[in-house]
RNA sequence: UCCCCGAUAGCUCAGCGGUAGAGCAGCUGGCUGUUAACCAGCUUGUCCUAGGUUCGAAUCCUAGUCGGGGAGCCA
């Protein structure tokens, strides 16, 4: 007896096979119960017809309940009928466990129950194909990076101090001492580009931010290449080569779960090379010419940002922020120290902000100044300014938002379903 | 931190001053192949909590709790 997984029936027609999984749903009369098994690989229709299988067999197949986990044997069959092409003719059944009131049924339900019984809504049909395509996301990065002779460096979780401001951080105890999660692994990644050149991390990181919305985790996963001897122009070419790398991998990899999720491929398909960039200038200029209010010097809010994506039907890139609105670690435009040499990726459809990043300040002097106006204490950088004692060099990175990335794959409004556990502002269970 | 919206059966909701309803799930029966199958019947409630108004509150008022959406900030 073969036992195999519904993604491999196509091999097995008109042999006899056992599958496992769960009860997804079931159908059936008085003479035929048509039973939707789900493995994880995919979803078969199983058919037991009253003359075809035993009394005891029968029975069984009509009091079975919704994810009760069993095993099925029967006869593949190439059916065009069933979903997936494919059905099994039954010859036995087997029950590992019975199921009782699954509290999921395939019906509607609130959010808030759902995201209550994440644990179980994972086997759902739309969440199973969102967690399938992050995995491919996850592996299409690496793969990037691995062929472009990047390496891999893992940055630590706890960290003595902040990135970027201290309000956002999740402090916990560390011994006798405090210590922080991280929020970003780029000043290690910079240390890390001094001794290989060319690295990335890619791991969870963590905001404190009191944000409540589609677009916001406490805990979400980054990957933050670093660049020795790179430039802004060439880390604007490494986000959009990503990108592309990463579309192009969903595209050709994940239609089935693309299908599942409804996703309109259009937008996806459009994303090709050469993506626009554009100046912080131009920015303001579009929103003005769309007639937002919105002075010079100010961040974009969301909709400024949807607003400005709107104008195009790829991602955008926006350059040359103002200085005084953008980190520390910034390197100033050497044709306008009012702007820094940053840039920020806005995916279109209303996702937002994708990618952050731009070239790092390598003067010495330059950063210690800044660390004095940002109000930052200079003795926790003291590390950090070492890279720019010894053999400083110019170097640039970025860093890329799994969840909105997956979220804007998917076509998932709100990022808590692309992530298998989200962790929000009022969420922490399960 | 701020601004909206909501809380009624296991789930999704209707009822909006006169004492509790529908669909789905569950249970029983029917149906030769169904595609969130269908048809008939049955079961299921501290109407979120605490005060108040009223002859009478699920319904109106106040406070709280929880949930959803959005803002700021950011990936």
């Amino acid at each position: 007896m073969t036992t195999c997984r519904i993604e491999e029936l196509s091999q097995h027609v008109d042999q006899e096979v056992t599958l496992r999984g769960w009860l997804y749903n079931k159908r059936g009369s008085k003479n035929v119960q048509f039973l939707m098994l789900r493995d994880g690989s995919g979803i078969c229709q199983c058919v037991a017809g009253k003359k075809d299988v035993d009394e005891a067999t029968f029975e069984s197949c009509q009091k079975l309940t919704q994810e009760t986990s069993l095993s099925i044997t029967g006869r593949v069959n190439a059916d065009a009928r069933s979903v997936g092409g494919h059905e099994i003719h039954i010859t036995g059944v087997e029950v590992l466990q019975t199921s009782e009131d699954y509290p999921i049924t395939p019906k509607e339900h609130s959010t808030g129950f759902l995201m209550g019984h994440r644990h179980l809504w994972l086997r759902s049909k739309k969440q199973h194909a969102t967690i399938r395509i992050r995995s491919r996301i996850v592996k299409a990065i690496r793969d990037f990076f691995d062929h472009r002779q990047f390496i891999l460096v893992d940055a630590p979780i706890f960290t003595p101090a902040a990135c970027e401001g201290t309000t956002t951080l999740f402090e916990v105890d560390y011994f006798d001492d405090k210590a922080y999660l991280t929020q970003s692994g780029q000043l290690y990644m910079e240390a890390a580009a001094m001794a290989h050149g060319k690295v990335y991390c890619f791991g969870p990181t963590f905001r404190a931010e009191k944000s409540k919305t589609r677009r916001h985790l406490t805990e979400f996963w980054m990957v933050e290449p670093e660049v020795a001897f790179a430039d802004l122009n060439e880390v604007m070419d490494l986000g959009e080569a990503l990108v592309h790398s990463i579309v192009t991998a969903i595209l050709s990899d994940c239609q089935a779960e693309l299908e599942a999720l409804e996703r309109d491929l259009a937008p996806l398909e459009a994303i090709t090379p050469p993506f626009p960039r554009i100046s912080y200038d131009e920015a303001v200029q579009i929103l003005h010419s769309k007639g937002i209010e919105f002075e010079w010097g100010g961040d974009f809010g969301a909709p400024d940002e949807t607003a400005i994506s709107e104008h195009f039907a790829k991602p955008v890139l926006i350059h040359r922020f103002p200085a005084q609105i953008k980190a520390f670690y910034m390197k100033e435009d050497p044709e306008d120290p009012r702007l820094a040499l940053g840039y920020d990726m806005i995916a279109p459809e209303g996702v937002g902000e994708v990618i952050g990043g731009g070239q790092r300040a390598e003067s010495l002097s330059f950063l210690q100044k800044k660390i004095a106006e940002h109000h930052l204490p200079e003795e926790a950088f003291d590390w950090y300014l070492d890279l720019r004692r010894y053999g400083s060099v110019p170097h640039a990175g970025f860093g890329l938002g799994l969840e909105r990335t997956v979220a804007w794959m998917c076509g998932t409004p709100h990022v808590r379903e692309t992530i298998p556990f989200p962790r929000l502002l009022d969420r922490i269970r399960p």
